[in-house]
DNA sequence: CATTTTGCA
């Protein structure tokens, strides 16, 4: 239905503040702006508008705005504006509630809601786009929102794909005549966006983007790292003034750079200014990361060399996170990702070339404030080879829990959601569906179950789903949220360059003997005694952030619990069978992931009979028949790590239906 | 003996 455009208040009716007001003048000077009414007047028209943005043009604050100031918050909806990542979306936040005359109102989970100042009315609200989706399960004509704005689109997260397929389908059959929806991408692929919204208008900004020289280097260089503090000592003695990022892989290479970096900076004393290192990942709380927001040091005395911020980050700062002040960024062109084959049913851990796009993206963030200048520590000949766009998600995830969300949002399966790309191969599907099956969360033909119902409730994994809500039956409901709690944050436990062996001593004092699951609720148990005291953890060679993170997801789970009536039944952990009550707990959910000792010595896993060793992290003490283990990593060898061990009578107690007598 | 990206509540 093309709705009049009449119900469209026009902007100056709107009851906004005179300091929002002056901002608006002051923002309809910049480029973007220039084609304002043009996006005003396509939202009027079209159900659908694709942004097609270049990098930097502040789309993601400004379009809200505009959609605001069109009126389209009326009658008490709100906009929901999604972003793929949980700190961008609250530095967005903060930052237009600071723009904008708003409140911010409470955070719930992760996405804030503001206030219009003139009243209490729910105006906008970011948030992620797996939030999104789990919203709509209980929602799902997503009744609450006028307007749903999916900002970075391009970037093709697992729950982006699923959301757009879902709301391409809502508005399909008509469900919502009055739903408006703005795809934000990035340029080149927006027509794809267009084509896949039957009857989109595409609308295009202007960016407001300085030059940036992009420099390679001409041999490739065995040590990256190094490479990298090459271009930072550069960047900061020779070149002009400005901030520094520079992308590496993983948290190892972050620690090693920045320990270097703290060197070379002393090493080049007063040849530079003050200069801020700051790491940047995801095993930071909120509160640190945001750190990276902050400006870069000031002068030591006046007329003094600048002071600079460095960041050293992983993913995490790519996209659409506009630090402003950065000049500089520094490359290595690679990037981890997870990667799922079905035929094995094997997850590992890959360093995999990233994309043109990519490059581009992280290029992109030395431009905000002022030309910049990137260094690719990789040459154009290399970069060529790039594949052009980021490999989505949907294909190369394991999708028992994707799966089991598009079961309760009504869908037979993935094959009946009309998706972007071609879907999945059917062997991913089918390996979902019966994990699901084996899980008791579908049934035989495939229907959402009363238990697989339960497990849609909680955000995690499906097997770990399926251990919470099977765990008041072996009364440890409170140990085994812990332990989901701490297998669902970043690896806890320090390990400094000074100081590894202390660091490993601290660990082993967790240990338990025969479980990494309970060493690891050890560990939890021990920093909420000490009431999560940073000095304790700085001893114990804890990451406090992340078990603080822990104790947050923990809480989560307990109220997720009360919502769905589940008694929280649990015994004292000091009594005598409560370890072994765990220890079922954990099979309940996690028995399909059980490897054998062999006659040879070795250990196969019961299913796919993948030959694994045990990580050498474990903290086992022998070598028992039966082991279940949290993940499979596929390194210099196979290993199967967080592991406990199991009695093989347990296995047919608890999983007769995979088990059976004859087989032990 | 080998250490892992990001996302959810």
């Amino acid at each position: 239905m093309e709705e009049a455009a009449s119900e469209v208040n026009p902007a100056t009716e709107a009851p906004f503040s005179r300091r929002y007001r002056k901002l608006l003048e002051r923002r309809k000077k910049l480029p973007v702006w220039a084609h304002r009414s043009k996006f005003i007047d396509a939202l009027s028209k079209h159900q659908v508008v694709v942004v097609a943005a270049p990098p930097g043009s502040g789309k993601s604050t400004q379009i809200p705005q505009i959609v605001i100031e069109a009126g389209y918050a009326s009658e008490g909806k709100q906009i929901a504006c999604t972003q793929p990542r949980q700190l961008v979306a609250t530095v967005l936040s903060r930052r237009v509630a600071q723009e904008m005359d708003v409140k911010l109102g409470e955070e719930v989970g992760y996405s804030v809601l503001f206030e219009n100042c003139s009243g209490p009315k729910t105006i906008l609200k970011y948030l992620t786009d797996g939030v999104l989706l789990r919203e709509s399960m209980s929602d799902q004509n997503l009744e609450r929102y006028s307007v749903i704005i999916l900002d970075e689109v391009h970037l093709r997260t697992l729950a982006t794909d699923i959301l757009l397929a879902y709301l391409k389908n809502l508005l399909e059959k008509k469900a919502r005549f009055d739903l408006k929806l703005v795809v934000m991408s990035n340029q080149v692929e927006a027509k794809k966006y267009k084509d896949y919204f039957k009857g989109a208008r595409i609308v295009q900004p202007l960016p407001s983007l300085h030059p940036i020289e992009i420099v390679y280097l001409k041999e490739p260089v065995k040590d990256l790292v190094e490479a990298a503090l090459d271009k930072v000592a550069q960047s900061l003695v020779s070149e002009s003034a400005g901030d520094i990022i520079i992308f590496v892989t993983g948290m190892e290479e972050i620690v090693r750079c920045c320990s270097r970096l703290g060197k070379l900076i002393v090493e080049l004393g007063d040849k530079i200014g003050c200069v801020n290192v700051i790491p940047l990942h995801s095993g930071m709380c909120l509160d640190m990361q945001k750190k990276a927001f902050k400006a870069a040091p000031a002068p030591t005395r006046k007329g003094g060399l600048v002071g600079r911020k460095v960041l050293v980050s992983t993913e995490i700062a790519e996209s659409s996170l506009s630090i402003d002040g950065i000049v500089y960024t520094i490359d290595c062109g690679y990037i981890k990702q997870k990667v799922y084959n079905a035929d094995l049913h094997v997850e590992s851990m890959l360093t995999l070339r990233i994309s043109k796009a990519s490059a581009q993206r992280r290029s992109g963030c030395a431009r905000r404030s002022a030309p910049g200048k990137c260094f690719r520590l990789y040459s154009q000949e290399i970069f060529n080879k790039f594949q052009p766009q980021d490999s989505p998600e949907i294909l190369r995830a394991n999708l028992a829990g994707t799966i089991l969300q598009i079961k309760k949002l009504g869908f037979d399966d993935l094959f009946h959601l009309d998706l972007l790309d071609p879907p999945p191969p059917p062997e991913a599907v089918i390996r979902a569906v019966e994990t699901l099956k084996c899980l008791g969360a579908l049934d035989d033909v495939g229907r959402l179950t009363h238990s697989g119902d339960l497990m849609t409730e909680f955000p995690l994994d499906p097997q770990m789903s399926k251990m919470i809500i099977e765990s008041p039956k072996f009364c440890c409901s409170d140990q085994i949220l812990s332990i989901a709690a701490m297998l669902s944050v970043p690896n806890c436990f320090l390990a400094p360059m000074e100081g590894l062996e202390a660091a490993g001593e601290s660990k082993s004092s967790f240990n338990h003997i025969n479980s990494d699951h309970l060493s690891l609720l050890n560990v939890y148990h021990a920093y909420k005694q000490n009431n999560g005291d940073s000095t304790w953890c700085e001893k114990n060679f804890i990451n406090q952030a992340v078990l603080k993170s822990a104790d947050n997801v923990k809480e989560q789970l307990v109220l997720i619990m009360h919502k769905i009536n589940l008694t929280m039944s649990s015994s004292d952990f000091s009594s005598s069978n409560s370890c072994d009550n765990i220890r079922k707990g954990l099979l309940a959910g996690y028995f399909m992931q059980v490897a054998q000792l062999d006659h040879s010595g070795d250990y196969l896993t019961v299913k796919g009979h993948h030959v694994v060793d045990l990580h050498p992290t474990s903290c086992l003490a022998s070598r028992p028949e039966f082991v279940i283990y949290n993940d499979f990593v596929l390194a210099s060898r196979n290993y199967i790590r967080i592991i406990t061990e199991v009695p093989g009578h347990w296995l047919v107690e608890i999983a007769p239906h995979i088990y059976r007598l004859a087989t032990f």
